[in-house]
DNA sequence: CTGAAAGCGCTTACAG
DNA sequence: CTGAAAGCGCTTACAG
């Protein structure tokens, strides 16, 4: 029928002038109305089965996409997830993000990253301009947030998932591991091993560093070394090279230390370098142990004794976690413990 | 004037159910209409300078926020722009996320994170899921692209900056440096430092992995040694354990090697810890150099010696080459070579 | 330099 | 279980 090209009153394939294939076009396939086109596709209450069939077999033969933004403005509600971490630096927060990337792009939503650089003030600007994004949820780190920050998120309705630490506020959800028992646990670990003079030695004080602190001074007054409580903070940002410098100032000024705790691995993998260079002989000397069992940890010489983290699995089940808020389920359990590791090698 | 909330027909500030502030509000705050109100915030056209005035005076009073959706749905352009890596475990490409992503979102971009794994179907399926989204621009890594995917980016005519590597191809943008220049140069270090039988040890076999070992084989052919080449590759992703696996059996296979040439410097700084424990003496027995001077090459046991990469700069600079695309700006320089440093230490 | 009208492509109540 | 109407909050031509 080349003529029906030429009729002008028949009815055109593409309504729209953009040449997009829109949900209109897929109705018109269909033969179906418009609406019951978009309660196929997002599986929306009941369509009758031989619809839905048509309606997916119009979708795949004109390889439609539905448009996100049209969608967000119509149901005032984005396919965005948006996550606040405090640095990328840190691998840590970089192995979180990536098996959050996973689960999320996997279920068809979008993850966008604000990166707060460890600043309550940025972390509420960065919040802000998501919200404006009208996401469809939000995945943030720690707990400790501004009053204001505490507000948007309250205010905005959005479902949060708050991660790495462990929450107990009913209402509130959260995926991580106690930051204070593993702290306790690796200080636990080094006075079992028969060290008496462990210091905790920290940097970018952010509250989980702080947690670990806490553990590191119940284990000691558990055991009746209160009094030998030595803590070192370095408000600068993590790094090996710091590591390396901080385990040099312990030496120096606390000689009789037998043992290091440091916030992080890569604090401690600097330090078994220094250690090297310096000559100072691990765990002879002394023992060092790190937190968070980072690539690398284990083929430092000597190899370190550490806390494995799940941020990889924490990433999964806050995505879980989310996906159920979002989709206005019930979640049976709102703060997930996923528990930690000692890791013991050579150095502690 | 309590009154006024009893009239009828007094107009409503909000006209919309939402509660949201909307453009229309601000221009009825401002006495102007919508579309000005449109263009004075967008610094599009000619707007009377009072009127611009007037427009940011009723912004900030009702704190009106733009949407997102609207704005894509309207102009069919989002505020977002796609940047597809290979990979998040790999640091190279977390620091070049650093770099766009405040580049990017202080000029008002969202950035949208694809990871290929490599995988060029992967790119391809990530890539149409996120042009879905209408993105504003693209960033992707490397030149390299299947036939589909090519032709989506030409289709889509979205912006495309190439980063990492440099193109040559009139009509193309890109910002990197070359892969194959800076495999010759630390290899003609190697070379220039007296060793005679060099190895280029290489995983994760991407493009530019493959670009440096020819500048590493176009260096030994250069110094007449041709009959020299002798490449170890693994089709494993790069990591510290290979990197000391690697190093022994180039060892055990070729005893005569005087000096390795890792493509990555976490292959390296593996291959020098192995090195340590196995007693190996760097760079006496044999010189280790590595590429993309990482966090921790510094700190190794001894220095390791390797190409430091601009790929904050790329960032910086690429997210600066695809604003002036997205604004149909012209780029002067459409293919930027950043250029690389070798950074000589102790170990080669 | 400014505006009235139409439309972007969906979904949300409201009916039936 | 299905649909007609209205609307989400902007911007794009088209005028003047």
């Amino acid at each position: 029928m080349p003529s029906r090209k030429l009729t002008t009153n028949a009815a055109p394939r593409r309504t729209r002038a953009t040449g997009r294939v829109t949900l209109a076009d897929v109705a018109q396939a269909a033969g179906v109305s418009p609406i019951t086109v978009s309660r196929a596709l997002r599986g929306e209450r009941a369509v009758a089965a031989d619809l839905v069939e048509r309606v997916q077999a119009a979708v795949a033969e004109l390889g439609y996409v539905p448009d996100p933004a049209a969608r967000a403005l119509a149901s005032s509600r984005s396919s965005h997830v948006a996550v606040l971490i405090p640095k990328l630096s840190n691998t840590v927060f970089v192995e979180l993000l990536d098996a959050l990337q996973r689960s999320l792009t996997a279920a068809g939503y979008q993850m966008l990253i604000g990166v707060t650089q460890y600043d309550a003030r940025e972390e509420e600007a960065v919040l802000r301009s998501f919200l404006a994004h009208r996401p469809a949820g939000l995945i943030m780190t720690g707990l400790e947030h501004s009053p204001a920050t505490a507000a948007l998120i309250e205010g905005s309705g959005v479902p949060c998932v708050h991660v790495m630490e462990l929450s107990a506020e009913p209402g509130s959800h959260s995926v991580g591991f106690s930051q204070r028992e593993a702290g306790r646990a690796i200080t636990q670990h080094l006075l079992d091993s028969g060290r008496r003079h462990v210091t905790y030695v920290a940097a970018q004080l952010d509250p989980r560093t702080l947690q670990r602190g806490e553990g590191y001074v119940a284990a000691l007054q558990a055991a009746g070394m209160g009094e030998r409580v030595r803590q070192v903070h370095s408000a600068e940002p993590s790094s090996m090279a710091l590591g390396g410098q901080l385990l040099a100032r312990v030496l120096k000024e606390a000689p009789d230390t037998d043992a290091i705790f440091f916030c992080n691995d890569d604090l401690a993998q600097g330090a078994l370098l220094a250690a090297l260079r310096l000559g100072v002989k691990v765990p002879e000397r002394i023992a060092v142990a790190g937190f968070n069992n980072l690539p690398g940890s284990d083929q430092m010489v000597p190899p370190l004794t550490t806390v494995a983290t799940p941020r990889g699995e924490i990433g999964v089940q806050a995505a879980q976690m989310l996906m159920a808020l979002m989709r206005g389920q019930p979640v049976e359990q709102p703060h997930l413990d996923l528990g930690f590791q000692i890791v013991r090698r050579a150095s502690a």
